[in-house]
DNA sequence: ACTTTCTAATTGTCAGACATTTACTTGCCC
DNA sequence: GGGCAAGTAAATGTCTGACAATTAGAAAGT
């Protein structure tokens, strides 16, 4: 690990990169314990509060865990997919929100990424995916749900489609794609005409996962996509006009 | 903002959270200033210490970045594509090297995923992009290249295919996807048989993509995914043999 | 052998001090 | 009045020392 610090950014930021690049280049390797705080101070010759700062730093992005009492310490931590999943939610999700991204770009990513998934999941999907998807349509058409729930049910509808392709690293890159849409698909209001519409194209969808019909998948996520993007039109139209 | 905080984990943490969660939810808007750090102990009932540590959590995130000075303290951060870049592929990096997720797994994840760019960047690439592609096609077939240069090269020339689709949203989720694999590529010793064999593909690629034929693009895409989870798979059983 | 107690190591938190940076004010000179 | 310089105040960055809380393991006693 690096100890010489001579960039202009603050002290706790630069021992904090010094650490993780040993991470990430593998002279740290996982559950191995990082020197103590006291040991940290000696070795970069700073205060004990700058060493915390730098270890808190690298706790946010879930690099390090810690354990207070005698045989303490940080330790290098295992990156879980699920860690991964909600960093990269919280990390689309504001970028979404912060930079004006149009409905129909983000649309257009997230419908582009899932097409992607469609072929495996149809090809690899297990019943216990499958029931999910239907469960989730059926609860798509039961009347008197609010547009949030409905969203969230379509949330976990595509999920399970995209697991469906038993691809961990798909699932993890499409999780950001899928959850952070949420928030802009909550702008839609949706009429029970759209409802009964979606739920149509959810129940070919499912259909063609379960006949194995790759194709068949592939093209109605396609007017899926097409048909969202022009729910959001004519929302943001209506929006303007009011 | 919340201030009570009455869980079990770290004040610190708690802290973090809590104004996270005002981020997210919108109550703290981009550029806005936070409190000064005086007055967020003062808010939360904690030492100083504490609620730095808590500020540096957010900034490790970049959700908020510091200025010194009279009028400095705490900004809402607006999340730039380039941080979010850089925070996928440090995740996904690490994801990939911590859960031994094996080089087809990933290799599938990243062409499933590039593939779905491949329509939308023969419709819509630049010039600038196209030329991009060729340099690098270029720079590949040019003898005495190091196994790593022709790698970085390699995701030049994706990340060019993928810049190609002109959406910003893509470029970012994808970034993960292909920057992550590099480590996992450069296991691979290319053969110059290998190198001669991935240029023609990619020569194939940029010819389908500047000729606008997504559908030419995607089979050599699927091509160059088989032959790379091929070479993948060959070095595996190569190393095990020595 | 088992339980209890003690001890030491380590992180978590607090308080106070000083350094550094930076915007703004004040005062002086022209 | 305008411009320049010095000073001032507010804020973050850093250091030090102290104590609290937690925990593993050693020591002691039965």
């Amino acid at each position: 690990m690096k100890t010489d610090l001579n960039e202009n950014e603050d002290l706790s930021t630069q021992i904090a990169e010094a650490i993780r690049d040993a991470i990430i280049e593998g002279s740290l390797i996982v559950d191995q314990r990082l020197p103590s705080e006291a040991e940290l101070c000696e070795k970069f010759d700073v205060g004990r509060s700058t060493v915390r700062e730098a270890l808190k730093r690298l706790a946010a992005q879930n690099l390090i865990r810690t354990q207070r009492g005698a045989a303490g310490g940080a330790f290098v931590n295992r990156m879980s997919f699920e860690e991964a999943y909600d960093q990269q939610i919280t990390t689309s999700t504001l970028l979404l929100s912060m930079n004006r991204v149009d409905f129909e770009t983000a649309c257009e990513a997230r419908y582009a990424l899932e097409r992607s998934c469609a072929p495996l999941s149809a090809q690899r999907r297990t019943p216990d995916q499958l029931a999910t998807m239907r469960a989730e349509i059926h609860r798509q058409s039961q009347p008197g749900l609010t547009d949030e729930a409905f969203c969230a049910s379509d949330v976990a509808f595509h999920r399970a489609l995209v697991d469906g392709a038993g691809n961990p690293v798909l699932s993890y890159q499409l999780a950001g794609a899928v959850e952070a849409m949420q928030p802009l698909m909550n702008i839609i209001t949706y009429t029970q005409r759209d409802r009964d519409r979606i739920v149509a194209l959810h129940t070919r969808l499912a259909d063609a996962i379960e006949g194995q019909d790759g194709d068949g998948a592939d093209s109605t996520l396609s007017e899926l996509a097409e048909y969202t993007v022009e729910l959001g039109r004519n929302r943001l139209t209506s929006s303007k006009q009011s």
